[in-house]
This record gives C-alpha cells, sequence and structure tokens, in this order.
DNA sequence: CCAGGTGATGTCACCTGCTGTCATCACTAC
DNA sequence: GTAGTGATGACAGCAGGTGACATCACCTGG
C-alpha cells in the first residue's frame, strides 16, 4: 500500500515490493499468483465472514434478513479501518486491471452467498437473487463509505442502502 | 479463434496468432491494447447496437419495454454465430484472466444502457436497475442458448428470460 | 544426539507480454 | 515530383511470471 500510494500500482514493481517486505520477488509469487492479488488476497476472508454470517442466522429468518446479518458481519470487519480502505479503494479506481480483480471477487462473494443460501434451503433463482442484491448494497454502500465524511459509519451507511432497496422493491 | 480452440488460451503466444494473420506481434499490439482484448474487441459493437436500439425505441415505450428492444438488436447481431460463440465462450470460461475482462464488458454494456435510458428521461435509481436486469438477462440467456441444442433460436431464449424475470418480479 | 524429512526461501535461467523508437514503404495531396 | 501521412517491421529492453535446484531452519523418530 506504501509503495502504491506513493508512486502508483504501474509504476511499482513485484521486486520493489519484495524488497520492502525484505523477501525476493520469486517468494511473493509463491505468496501471491499474481501482482494483483496482494490487494485482494484479504478478500478471502471476508467472503468467509459472510457465509459464516449466514449460517449463524437464526431459521426463522427470511433470506433477505439473513443476507442482512451477513452485511453486518461484513460492516464491522471493514468498518474500523477507513483510512486503509481509502487508500486502497483508491488505488483500484485508478487502474484497469485492478477494477477487474475487483469485479470477479465480487461475482465470487455473490456466488458464495447464493450457495449459503441454498444451503439454508432457499431455492434458485431466489439465492441467485437475493445474492446479487446483497452485494450490490455491499458495493453501494461501501463506496458512499469511503468518500463520505470521517463520522459515518460503515454499518449504518450499509444498513442505509439496505432499506433504500427494501423500499425500491416494495414500491414497484 | 483457431488457435485458442487447438491449443489453448494461455498455450497460445501473441506471436503465434501474429504469425497465422500475417503480421507481426508488435503490429497486433497496435490493434488490441493487450492479448485478451482480441477477444473482446466485437463487444464494442454490440454495445453500440444496444444503444441504437434503444435510440430507436418508441417515445411511448416504459423502460423495461425499451430494454426489450435492445435485447432484441442484441440476439440478432449475435443469433447467427452459434458455432462462433460456443467456441469463444468455451474459451473464455476456461480462463481466469479472460473472465475477469468479460465481467467488466458486462459492467460497460450496463452502464451504456443506463445512460442511454437517463437520455429517455428515466431517473435513476430506476435506469440503473433496469439496465443491471437487462444484462443479467442478456447473460442467462446467452448461456443457456449456447449450452443448448442446436434448433434453439437466441431470440427466443431471450424474450423466455425476459419473460421470467418479469414473472419473478411481479410475483414477489 | 543425529539422520532423514519437510517447508520456506534464495538463486538462476528462461519465456512471454508489452512498449519505445526508428526505419521503411505505399499512398495521397498539392 | 516532392513532401506528408499512416501502417508496418525490426530491434532492444523492461517487467511479470515460472520451473528447477540449492540452502537452511525446523522437527521427529530412533
Amino acid at each position: 500500500m506504501e509503495l502504491f500510494v506513493e508512486q502508483g500500482y504501474e509504476q511499482t514493481t513485484v521486486a520493489e515490493i519484495a524488497e520492502r517486505a525484505g523477501l525476493t520477488a520469486r517468494t511473493f509469487f509463491r505468496y501471491f499468483a499474481d501482482k494483483r492479488e496482494v490487494l485482494f488476497a484479504g478478500s478471502m476472508e471476508l467472503q468467509d465472514a459472510l457465509v459464516a454470517a449466514l449460517e449463524n442466522a437464526p431459521d426463522s429468518a427470511t433470506p433477505m434478513e439473513a443476507v442482512g446479518t451477513a452485511l453486518d458481519a461484513a460492516a464491522s470487519m471493514l468498518g474500523g479501518r477507513l483510512e486503509f480502505s481509502r487508500q486502497r479503494h483508491a488505488v483500484i479506481v485508478a487502474n484497469a486491471e485492478l477494477r477487474e480483480r475487483e469485479l470477479i471477487k465480487m461475482a465470487k462473494l455473490s456466488a458464495a452467498l447464493a450457495s449459503g443460501l441454498r444451503r439454508r434451503g432457499v431455492t434458485e433463482p431466489e439465492a441467485s437473487l437475493a445474492a446479487e442484491v446483497g452485494i450490490a448494497v455491499f458495493r453501494v454502500a461501501f463506496e458512499t463509505w469511503v468518500n463520505g465524511p470521517r463520522t459515518r459509519k460503515l454499518t449504518t451507511t450499509m444498513r442505509d442502502s439496505f432499506a433504500q432497496v427494501k423500499a425500491l422493491a416494495t414500491a414497484g
């Protein structure tokens, strides 16, 4: 992150990253499949947290309520690192390849959510639809949060976006 | 496509592609920003066709009806090349980097549709939502079509998927 | 206490994607 | 017929990425 913020993503070589971390480029590629992945490796933990929250939701919860608890878990996981999130987001937005990688990570998040919902007994296409809506809320809320004032909490932003989607859906 | 089908995308070098086309790798990169792009360059024409169909839809059309005419245009543009579409789809599905590139192309398609809808007077967030739904229908129908029997028409597949989404939405 | 196994790392060689730069050549305009 | 323009080739070079092998620390069973 330091190097990316200082001189940009493309201008930073893997050798530089490795040197800053006190190892060689070869070792870097043993931990990260490619240069981009160093910015996204943590998203697997986010996915696990989302799925775990889904599993822990009460059986009585509707699909959308279950998705809501997953979003709460995501918010509490990311909400404490606003400055880091801002830097990371700025780096990703500035680079086309990184935006691509982010899209596929989001798609995987959605697929994992849908799979978790199916394990709860939700059938298709409701599972995929609810998952897609959940990820859309996540994306919108996250962007609002990183671009908003420091005082705003991710959790409340997420819940607001969630409520807005529900209002839109019921109004239509 | 010949080389990709024969030996796979990763195993095919840009030099080979260029040689098969009767030019050099340096010239290849003057036409395509990177190796992946050779499989997606045509998607700009698809986007233009979608937007043009939107503009030609009657003023009386609802947002969803306008999206429907755009999907019809897309179907008639792609429907005549099933074999090529199958090969291309198989190559993309088999490679992570190509799936990433496809996701971003779909996102651009969605953004272009939303922008076209706004030019028709549709406000946000309805424009983006209708565009997202349209692209979702496109994706599902296209996948169904390339994996289905030869006799199936893309146009009817697309219309079927569109009707299913409408049914889902009105039923909920 | 030590011999062998295991995992993390470094080193080296190498391929391929991608780019800057310059030369060449066909075509067009005046 | 000369000058400009655009497409291409040729060449050198950097950076991302990988395979193969050596090394070293660390267990672990005897």
